[in-house]
DNA sequence: TATAGATTTCAGAAATTTCTGAAATTTGAG
DNA sequence: CTCAAATTTCAGAAATTTCTGAAATCTATA
């Protein structure tokens, strides 16, 4: 590995954190090296600092792209490609944020709808249908949320995050807010389940 | 499979999904089968369902169990272990979260503030270090948020996911309530990295 | 404390995923 | 259009993960 010890430290942890999400160790390096140098490197220079073969660089490099978490250079009289992260981590979280959304949550989310849809045949039918509707509820909920919240300026966001739980202060006096909530959102949402 | 059309598609949806989150298949099966039954199940119980090796099952319900996601019941006169998830979806999602924080982002924040210590050797090492630095700080900006909102109470919660963007109507008004907020928090974000 | 039922462990088999080198394809400059 | 550089594809090798059956361990109670 032809790196610096920070960086090839912070590349190492990053490889190892890639297999616990859902990309590989090798995409999880070469995601790291893009986004520690501050230059776009091309493919070459890649193999030459982590050592895998130019195909899995080429591999490493496609999967990327189908995440969106690296963007395409080009340098004036040099046809290779150079990739880079965005300077703005923001944009980077939200990215992942709708890819992981895209891959792990909206499938679910259909699927579910679908099942809705299956006549209950037994008292157990009965029952894993009421856990799926709840299920489905629940994360029409949290993904509307998070629709909305990324409708918002980066600088809002911020500062809703450092206000944090304290956002809580409105909804006290919120009696005279939740009126003017539109009804027909994802709320319908249960009051809790029934335990 | 000894199941229902209706759990057999979920558990299979379960299965496939599980391995795009970190859990295997098998894990991701069990997890679902527990999840629609509104009875505990043992072991046994799932091997008949699923098909799976006895002792397949038995790393299964271990894995689960480290991650907290199912409780251990005991019936009068029975020494085997039962298996459920929770009623309260609620607590299932806050586990869920909790866990995932626990493997996938604590560790790389640990690892981050343990590079910014490293003293930089060249100028690439100093940007990587910046890079490294905003890094860390919107992490911390995201999990002080969620930690924050992890200690409302399941009510609070969901009257903010249903309040959405909306409640960005209060930061308008928040030039009052900014100096609010106690400053030495996870604030200190930068105010958008320098592009 | 002996024993039968329940669970866990573990080494190797099976399945899956990742990685490579070689060959094929694409691309742009001349 | 031709050629050389750059990239992609792909079949099989290597590595890793998952799964199993058999043996070991644990545990409640008679």
């Amino acid at each position: 590995m032809n790196l610096s010890p920070l960086h090839q430290e912070f590349v190492l942890h990053f490889g190892e954190m890639g297999s616990r999400w859902g990309i590989n160790r090798t995409v999880g390096q070469i995601y790291a090296v893009l986004f520690l140098y501050a230059e776009p490197l091309n493919a070459e220079e890649i193999v030459d600092k982590l050592g895998f073969s130019r195909s899995n660089v080429s591999m490493g490099l496609k999967e990327l792209q189908a995440w969106n978490l690296v963007r395409l250079k080009h340098l004036p009289a040099d046809r290779r490609d150079y990739f880079t992260t965005p300077d703005d981590l923001w944009e980077i979280v939200r990215t992942l944020v709708n890819e992981r959304k895209k891959r792990e949550i909206d499938p679910t989310l259909t699927k579910l709808r679908e099942l809705q849809l299956q006549k209950p045949a037994s008292p157990e039918d009965e029952h894993a249908h009421a856990r799926i509707a709840e299920l489905a509820t629940l994360i029409e909920l949290l993904t509307g949320w998070y629709d909305d919240m990324n409708t918002l300026e980066t600088d809002r966001l911020v500062q809703l995050l450092k206000l944090g739980a304290a956002v809580q202060k409105f909804l006290e006096s919120a009696g005279s807010i939740a009126p003017f909530i539109r009804p027909g959102t994802a709320s319908g949402a249960k009051e809790k389940g029934g335990a």
